[in-house]
DNA sequence: TGTACATCAGTGAACGCGCGTTCACTGATGTAC
DNA sequence: TGTACATCAGTGAACGCGCGTTCACTGATGTAC
């Protein structure tokens, strides 16, 4: 019985990463029930005991996927804190290899603009975690002395996230690398002349 | 004759502008062939006679669109040069205004994670405009006397296009006009803090 | 001016395809005695 | 321990639908004499 439910719980979760890896690649539209089956290693019938639809699945893929990214960045910035951490993170996440590896990056570049037109509950899950992330950039950008923390939070998230999404809409242009370059040296001046002098580095 | 001609002009400016005004409601995949003739008052065959594929239609209307997107915001700003310039740009395309109605908007918060999937063509017709764009922005932040007039005029488009792209996404949360506010707020204090003392307001 | 013909913008049915979802089934695994 | 039965994760064919594209056609407009 139980070996039973730890391979259903295994499929489950080859389905829903084989979701988030379509997800950061080709948005929602890309989460198809037959391809990400496929990749999962089994046929299209069998997705309908794991979710109940295929709107489930993008709300999930979402969630998960942004976790997974966010995790990722934040074990780049270990230790760090206050404008290190910010610094760290907005390096990484506006860095060329963030922009040529999407299958292990942030789902948003490939499907933020989707979102409008996608269910609500997809849309509930990217308010929640983006509320958790301008929460955690606030925190780092008050001990960085930086005034107006929560609302200049949220126009970094809003930079770094339009920033990586041009230079993927970009790529082979010579304003791709441009783009990621301006952004990264428009936070590191921000964070450099806004710093309170008991903060360093 | 040349009412023939004419006559096919005006179906070829309807089609255009139904698919633009798919594009900005809908992104790339709002526009479907059957739905833009339906909008322009044909029926499906008639496309082609007009366009030789649905690529090229794409790649039209994304030019088409952003070209009157950027039109429309220069006549709101008529006059003003410098910071000031800038400041008005920011602030009516950081509106809620704006947000709230696509469908005479920029066209990129709907369709830009989609850009990467698309063709070529497509991919051309954004990396000309972003370059135009750049350079009338850099142009009007030289004369404002920020320093790094080129890269900060990247920085900043990317901050307008991802507060406008996260807002869309986030409409119906709090955070939705928080996040074009702190956007606002973040130009405002970064064009006063490295405005030159000769330009004023 | 009036008639016969040519042009060609637009019509609408048809095509092959991939989509999300359903459902009767199969067959390996787990349970009861 | 060995056999008969129950469970249920996964299969794969089928559905209705909308897509991009093709093509034989229609009928209003323009030209020639």
């Amino acid at each position: 019985m139980s070996t039973k439910l730890a391979r259903k719980e295994k499929s489950h979760e080859r389905i829903l990463a084989a979701a988030c890896s379509k997800l950061r690649k080709s948005g929602l539209t890309g989460i198809t029930v037959n391809g990400v089956m496929r990749d999962a290693g089994m046929t299209v019938g069998g997705f309908y005991a794991h979710f109940p639809n295929r709107q489930t699945l993008l709300a999930e893929a979402l969630r998960s996927s942004l976790n997974n990214s966010f995790l990722r960045l934040e074990s780049l910035a270990a230790g760090r804190r206050g404008s290190r951490w910010v610094l760290s993170i907005a390096r990484a996440y506006l860095s060329p290899e963030h922009r040529d590896n999407p299958e292990s990056g942030c789902p948003l570049p490939a499907s933020l603009g989707e979102i409008p037109r996608s269910g609500e509950t997809v849309k509930d899950v990217l308010a929640e975690e983006m509320q958790r992330f301008q929460d955690v950039m606030s925190e780092h950008l008050k001990e960085s002395g930086v005034p107006n923390n929560k609302s200049e939070a949220l126009a970094l998230i809003s930079l770094m996230i339009g920033g990586i999404s041009l230079s993927h809409a970009l790529r082979g242009s010579p304003l791709s690398d441009e783009v990621l370059k301006s952004c990264r040296d428009h936070i590191e001046r921000f964070i450099r002349s806004k710093r309170a002098t008991t903060d360093k580095k």
